[in-house]
DNA sequence: GTCTATATTTCGATAGAC
DNA sequence: GTCTATCGAAATATAGAC
C-alpha cells in the first residue's frame, strides 16, 4: 500500500456515479434520468457530478468505454485484419454469450439507449473508440459479396443471443446461467452451421 | 360520397401529424423529438397539435393504438384462451413475419422506444390494451412447466425475427423482402422445429 | 382548426464559497 | 470535492383571438 493517505478517494466516487447511472439509464432510459436523480441517489448535488464529469453526455461515453473495453478484451486477436468471415463471427459471438450474462446491465444500457448513443456517435469526436465487433459485424452484414442467407442468419444469430439474454427480463430468473450460456450456444449453432 | 363538405377534414390531419410523428420518434427518439419540430415538419403550429391530441405521451399512445390494431388482426382466432402452446407461438411468428416487414417502422418504434412505453404502461391507466401477442409472449416464456430449452429457444425465435428485420437499416438494402421473409421463415424452423 | 402569445416547469450547466 | 445559488435554454401545455 504506497498510496499516500491525502489521496484515497472516498470510494472512487466517479465509479459510484457511473453505477448508480447505468441503473437509472437502463430502468428509465438516458433522456428520462436527470442528473438531479442520479445525484440525490447518490446523496450528493448536482453540482458534485460537474466536478467528476464535463456533461451529462459525458457520463453516458465514460458507460460507452467500460463497454469498449469489454469487448475489446474479448475480441481481441480474433480476426487481425480486413472484414470477418462468417465463421469468426460464430466464434466472436460464443465467447461473447458469457460477458453479455454476466454484464446484462451493460448491454441493456446500449440496447435500449440506441437513439442517445447514435447522438453521441456523431456528434462527439471519439472517432475510433467504436467498438471493433460493433464495426466488423455491420461490415458483415452488409457485405453483399456474401450469401444472402449467411447474412440474414447473422443478423439472426446475434438477435437470438441478445434477446435470449435481455428481452426476457424476469422470466428467465428461474434458469440457470450457465444452462442459458449452453442453449444460446447450441442454437447459434443451428442458426450458423447448417448448409 | 354522402359526407358533407363542411366537415371534410384537410387531409385528415390527426393522421398526418401521426405520420410525421412515427417518422421522427424512429429516426431521434421519442424523447428528443419535441412537438415543435413535429409541427414545424407539417407546416402548422405546436398548439394545432393539441387540438388534436391532449399531450404528447397520447400521440404515443395513438401510435402505440395502431400496432395494437395490427396484432389484433394478424393473431385474433390463432388460439383460444389460456397460454399458448409452443407450436401456435411459432406459427403466430411465422404469420408475423410479413406484417413486421410491410410495417418496419411501427415495430422500430417500439424496439426503439421500450423506456418511453413501458413508462407509459404503468403511468397511464390504458388498462387491457395490451396486445394479446405480447401478454401471451411473457406468459410462455415465464411458463416454468414447459421445458427450459423450448423458453429459451422461442426467445431466440423472436430476437431472430427482430433483428433479422430491423438491426440491420440500410445493411439489406440491396435484399429483397420476400427472400427475406423466406430465410426468416426457414430460421424460426431450425430454432423452433429441431428435437 | 389553426394561430399568436405566454405561462409553467424542468433540465443542463456555471460561478463562487467552503 | 462538495455545497448553495442561479442562469439560460428548451420543452410541454394553456388561453384566447380569428
Amino acid at each position: 500500500m504506497s498510496r499516500p493517505a491525502s489521496t484515497i478517494p472516498k470510494i472512487d466516487t466517479r465509479e459510484r456515479i457511473l453505477d448508480v447511472a447505468l441503473e437509472l439509464f437502463v430502468a428509465q432510459g438516458y433522456d428520462k434520468t436527470s442528473l438531479r436523480e442520479i445525484a440525490e441517489q447518490l446523496g450528493v448535488t448536482k453540482a458534485a457530478l460537474y466536478y467528476h464529469f464535463a456533461s451529462k453526455d459525458d457520463i453516458l461515453l465514460a458507460l460507452h468505454g467500460r463497454l469498449h473495453e469489454l469487448l475489446r478484451e474479448t475480441t481481441e486477436g480474433l480476426g487481425e485484419a480486413g472484414p470477418w468471415r462468417p465463421g469468426a463471427f460464430a466464434n466472436a459471438l460464443r465467447r461473447l454469450i458469457g460477458e453479455v450474462i454476466s454484464n446484462e446491465k451493460l448491454f441493456q444500457l446500449h440496447e435500449r439507449n440506441r437513439a442517445a448513443f447514435e447522438k453521441l456517435h456523431q456528434s462527439e469526436q471519439h472517432t475510433a473508440m467504436h467498438s471493433d465487433l460493433e464495426v466488423r459485424i455491420r461490415e458483415l452484414l452488409a457485405d453483399t459479396g456474401l450469401p444472402v442467407r449467411t447474412r440474414v442468419r447473422t443478423a439472426c444469430a446475434l438477435g437470438a443471443v441478445t434477446f435470449g439474454i435481455m428481452l426476457p427480463g424476469d422470466a428467465f430468473a428461474d434458469i440457470d446461467r450457465q444452462v442459458l450460456a449452453e442453449l444460446l450456444s447450441e442454437a447459434i449453432d443451428d442458426l450458423l452451421e447448417t448448409d
